[in-house]
DNA sequence: GCAAAAGTGTTAATCATACACCCATGT
DNA sequence: ACATGGGTGTATGATTAACACTTTTGC
């Protein structure tokens, strides 16, 4: 049953993961310091390969678990990329995935095959190894994307956050300020988050009202 | 260089393409009825595997040709499935592809490996091996929301085409009629295409404006 | 002259934008 | 009382949707 798969050699196969994260005032991606070759203390996209007994997802998961800390985040499929020579090491495709995250919800860790892990601007990367530029730049571009259509929270924000808190991920990800007015009327009109009834106290000025995403 | 690759065994990649064609009167999905093992007799999209010398789209537009007879078409990736047992002779994901094409510009050449190949009204495909049934479904879905933000042509009509005819294909993609007036500002204010000052003669009625994409 | 499809403009409704004042809290 | 950020409505402009009659051709 399996003499039709081994006819050809198979490619190799890796999950890259654009995370984003927004610690309340901008947005980053997450870079990995490569200890080993290729792109030896270089920085790239955190990722790894994919076992055959593991889904995508579960595959994403357990790379960012093991090389970054970061567990249990919501994960979207970004794009599938095969150039011919896009790893040194021979064919390798990657299916990238991309992900929302706050920051200060997660302790990184960062794993044996890093140097060292850092969030960095998302529009200020450093050259990165094989092809991950050009991953970051479609993430980028899907996100900008996405947010015209609709609001974008996932885990960037706590599972409760102020209108103003949503506001200002999306005028740092649109590279504009916008009016509260109507941003308030056009996040309501989505259907997609409703108010919790509770309010975040403790500032400085007069407590904020809380929302939720709508399951 | 190539020890790293070998730690683990590879998945076997397929592209998969979803070839939908419109005659003029409805859209259509092109499928291949497999005569080998698995589902052997039953309807799939045509696909087959990656070879490790060529890119995605060269794979898709090498396959195509060779169990359709369909050459040179635009494609653009779907999405990659990689689901644990969608396929039964093991670890298989599949990059899939869609295009669109005008059937009358081919002609089908039924591949070796097929009993035959026929087109299926887009919505009313028979079951089909693999997870194929889902894989068109993603492939409607992302039909359907492209045509709200661009008009889509290309292969599908020929190279001109009257107003009409365009019509006629986006509310068979939106499952609705529109309006002709509202339909004919709207594509000139997208800005990509224009008339090529010609006429579509020799019908029983008033001969039609021809019109283009703009490169 | 009749049938068939093409071409075209105006009005109403909807949606998006711009904009300013008062409120609740902490200090 | 004052400083800080939160909450809210209306008026205008822009976009989209609804709608019908005239034109050109083949028969």
């Amino acid at each position: 049953m399996q003499d039709e798969l081994l006819l050809y050699p198979h490619p190799s196969v890796t999950i890259d993961c654009v995370v984003f994260g927004y610690d309340g005032e901008q947005l980053s991606i997450l870079l990995l310091n490569r200890r080993d070759e290729p792109f030896a203390n270089q920085w790239t996209l955190p990722g790894g390969f994919l076992r055959l007994e593991e889904t995508f997802e579960e595959a994403a998961q357990r790379i960012l678990k093991d090389k970054t800390g970061i567990e249990n985040l919501f994960l979207e499929q970004l794009y599938t990329f095969g150039g011919l020579s896009r790893d040194p090491r021979g064919r390798v495709l990657s299916v990238a995935y991309y992900a929302l995250v706050n920051p200060a919800k997660y302790q990184l860790m960062v794993g044996q095959m890093a140097n060292e892990l850092r969030w960095f601007h998302w529009k200020l990367l450093p050259p990165l190894g094989f092809d991950h530029e050009h991953i970051a730049q479609v993430a980028q571009a899907r996100l900008a994307a996405k947010i015209q259509y609709q609001p974008i929270g996932f885990e960037l924000l706590n599972a409760q956050f102020t209108m103003s808190e949503l506001q200002a991920l999306h005028e740092c990800i649109l590279g504009e300020s916008l009016d509260r007015r109507n941003f308030h009327k056009r996040m309501m009109a989505s259907g997609l988050l409703r108010s919790t009834g509770e309010r975040r106290e403790g500032l400085k000025s007069r407590p904020a009202e809380l929302f939720e995403f709508i399951p």
